[in-house]
DNA sequence: ACAAAAGTGTTTTAACTACACCCATGG
DNA sequence: CCATGGGTGTAGTTAAAACACTTTTGT
């Protein structure tokens, strides 16, 4: 570390938090109410405080915009956006984090509701998003789709019990494939500490009862699930 | 983005430069010759000028430290340090990278050489470096470990030009693994813009001459290569 | 009874492992 | 000629894809 002139920066925690709604990856977006960019859609932000960590600040914000506590979620750093001038106003450098959720409904517990909206991902991409806040939704949408390769992150979009079939349409919405039914059912069930059964089944889908299932501890998957090949 | 009350911070970029040495993965620490935690070693970093990146600061130091431009390497972000007393002066938010170089040999270009020193890092991860730069490491060189799997980012620690066997060579150490010769040339010869064959031979590592490659373009692995399975 | 979704069995196909074997050089 | 590492051939094993088929519910 050298010595240097004045380096000091504010730093912010901007979260894309993603979900699964009506058939289609969602981000949650809030209108800005102050300059800069007052009036554009943005991502939920906001400075790191003297005494919190980035990925306290990251909580934080996905907490008041959404009600949902970290540990029902996962939330992962994604990169920082350090250029000079992304803020008209002053330097700020933010660390993007991408927040993995179960679809709240229609209602959200804290925030101010009437200033945010759940978009779909493909419609949000192409808004004229506050900041570079299109490069954070970009980034944060590739890394979903790669986490669900290699880790379990799947059933984070998912409610806490959940069935097979419904872990599998996230794949089949997030990697936007069809997968088979019956070789998806075998691929995840034969994963040590994947999936961990219930008991319980439910026949919310239709058709015959389903096996409901919580998340099981493995957070790598020992081999990819493969979108395609 | 909410108003606060007082949430500047510095910001530092500090990198893991890793590379392969005698047969072990290395990296490249520093002594400090300051307060704090002045006489320990400590990755390479400094804080983020006002008109640069995070990432300009990082290849900056890269260079500085080794004289390996940005282009010669890998260079990954690998995540933020922001614990509230991490610097136990004032408040640093660092952000850590991993570069993957090819080994410099013993003399270095830039840089005050007496001062660093290239250490494998088994060895380091047991001194008591400055800071949390003990996690960085380790984040460091896990990455880098999973990287392997995906992407092409064993080629960065070799020569511009080299053997199939060299390249080998660094998954094994990197891995700590042994891969059959005959099957992981099929594999990676077979693997569409991976390995560009320069048409050339070498018997640098004796025995047959062996053919030599240059990086193609590929990125990112179709399929993963498997350290074990 | 029928539709709809869950879950299992079976065949085919592709990939990986292990290891034998040949090739081309230096000494 | 022999040692050394480069590279290819090949048989056996294993996993995945495709898809037919059975199971269990709601209506």
């Amino acid at each position: 570390m050298s010595d240097s002139t004045n380096p000091h920066s504010f730093v912010a925690a901007d979260v894309a938090i993603l979900t699964i709604r009506d058939g289609a990856l969602a981000v949650l977006l809030i209108k800005r109410a102050n300059p800069p960019h007052q009036g554009k859609l943005a991502l939920p932000g906001g400075f790191v405080e003297p005494d919190e960590t980035v990925e306290r600040a990251a909580a934080r914000e996905l907490f008041e915009e959404t009600g949902i506590p970290k540990s029902a979620s996962r939330l992962e750093s994604i990169g920082v956006y350090s250029e000079p001038d992304r803020d008209p106003r002053r330097r700020v450098i933010s660390v993007a984090f991408a927040a993995l959720v179960p679809d709240p409904g229609e209602s959200r517990a804290g925030g101010d509701a009437a200033a945010t909206q759940w978009l779909p991902v493909d419609r949000a991409l192409k808004e004229p998003l506050a900041f570079d806040h299109v490069d954070i939704l970009g980034r944060a949408v590739e890394h979903a789709r790669r986490q669900l390769e290699y880790t379990t992150d799947a059933t984070a979009f998912c409610n806490p019990e959940f069935t097979i079939a419904e872990l599998r349409r996230v794949y089949e919405i997030v990697w936007e494939t069809k997968l088979d039914p019956g070789n998806f059912h075998r691929k995840v069930t034969r994963i040590e500490d994947f999936l961990r059964p219930t008991g319980e089944t439910t026949t919310r889908d239709g058709g015959r009862p389903a096996a409901l299932y919580t998340a099981g501890g493995l957070k790598r998957l020992p081999l990819p699930l493969s979108p395609g090949r």
